[in-house]
DNA sequence: CGAGTATTTGAGCAGCATCAATAAGAGTGG
DNA sequence: CCACTCTTATTGATGCTGCTCAAATACTCG
């Protein structure tokens, strides 16, 4: 059966709690279980491309992915990076605006959309859900636009770093080790600044006592020294 | 009958909107009315605050707000811009997580959320409009954090001046002359600048010929060079 | 008309981008 | 397992963009 836990906020804005605290209910999962494929996708691969038709919405079980948007002057913008219980993929237009991929293996959940909306015309929690899933999404953009206002690189990373810790499959909280599944160019493309004023910025918080590297990819957080900067 | 048009449809100049659409039955629309009642509320008013209990949801029959944003450290981020035919202030938590004040008069649709929600439990209509409109503001969040990605200040503002000039109350087509109706503030706390740079921006733009300021709040467009900028 | 607010403009400096060169890591085949 | 290649990350030097602080001007509203 497809549980879908209510949503929980790295945010911000502010918790998130849904209105009414819910799941879907046994007949409306067992019907969207019908409709739905398992699927799974390794690392570096793409789900599917910004402008290809948008028939199928996708719901992360595992692993973890970026949504990247191509603009026209060949500069690649990271819109979100989404994490286990997020839906994404549930487009209002004929085609996606932005392209999935995966940065680790994945193991998705995909279904029709035709058959999804459907479904949702007939139980009123399908709808809920979906509803959830784009407030979920917006959040996500909010917090975003937050990041990229910050006045500089140091506290756009700080943002970063402190949000992305909330991720319990990739930080430790004992050893307090993040393991960054991204590269700094997808960090960079995320924050709005360049791939080396990426990596200047961890090497100051590393003199700074803030973080230490323990290698390119695993990085040691100073949570409480991070929040209160 | 109820008629709200799509999100992506275009708004015509100066009558007020209802929020009636396709999208909804007959049923869903008297339903809604009876839980609706017209609001108007002046230029620079609040409408609502962050913090706020979010017991209504709005609709914009005239006008335009902006969301406000406000910082822990004493910044004011502006979070969007809202037109006619736009509902805002769905939110999922107890309370708002951001602002709405009003830019000019503006006319209002306000609804209880407790009784919009229950009634959407009924009305799959009304489900989809809430669905469509979230739509709408991640649409507008994911090109905020498009603009706010460009790398210079000039093409943060000559994307906004675009943008804007697709919002036919306030941007005249023969003249090529739009309104500005938020401050310079308004426009670098939505872009992520100060407003000296906003200021300082125009002022370029004027002397390259891409604008012609004929006011403070009155500025001609060279909408063809500006797209090629 | 006067007081308060919004906007413009200036000077100097800090932070980030750019261009460039190395270094570290990951992947592959012998 | 090592040698080779390719990719990713780091570090350096330099210039420009946009921020800060400051002052003057324009506009708004009672």
């Amino acid at each position: 059966m497809l549980h879908v836990p209510p949503i929980h906020s790295q945010s911000y804005v502010g918790a998130l709690r849904p209105y009414h605290s819910h799941s879907l209910t046994a007949e409306a999962s067992s019907a969207l279980e019908q409709v739905g494929t398992d699927l799974q996708k390794p690392a570096k691969s793409v789900v599917f491309r910004q402008g290809e038709s948008a028939d199928f919405i996708y719901f992360v079980q595992s692993g973890a992915l970026r949504l990247d948007y191509q603009i026209e002057d060949g500069r690649n913008l990271v819109l979100d990076f989404l994490w286990p219980d997020r839906f994404f993929g549930i487009m209002e237009t004929e085609v996606y605006a932005w392209s999935a991929v995966t940065l680790v293996d994945v193991h998705l959940k995909r279904f029709r959309r035709n058959a999804m909306l459907a479904l949702a015309q007939d139980y009123p929690s399908i709808s809920t859900l979906l509803l959830q899933q784009k407030t979920a999404s917006l959040m996500a953009a909010k917090n975003h636009i937050i990041l990229m206002s910050y006045p500089t690189a140091t506290s756009k990373l700080i943002g970063f770093l402190l949000a992305y810790s909330k991720q319990q499959d990739y930080f430790d909280p004992i050893a307090q080790v993040l393991t960054l599944i991204m590269s700094r160019k997808d960090i960079a493309d995320y924050l709005g600044m360049t791939f080396e004023t990426t990596s200047r910025i961890f090497r100051y918080l590393e003199t700074e006592n803030y973080i230490k590297k323990i290698n390119h990819r695993q990085i040691q957080l100073n949570i409480k020294k991070l929040e209160s900067a």
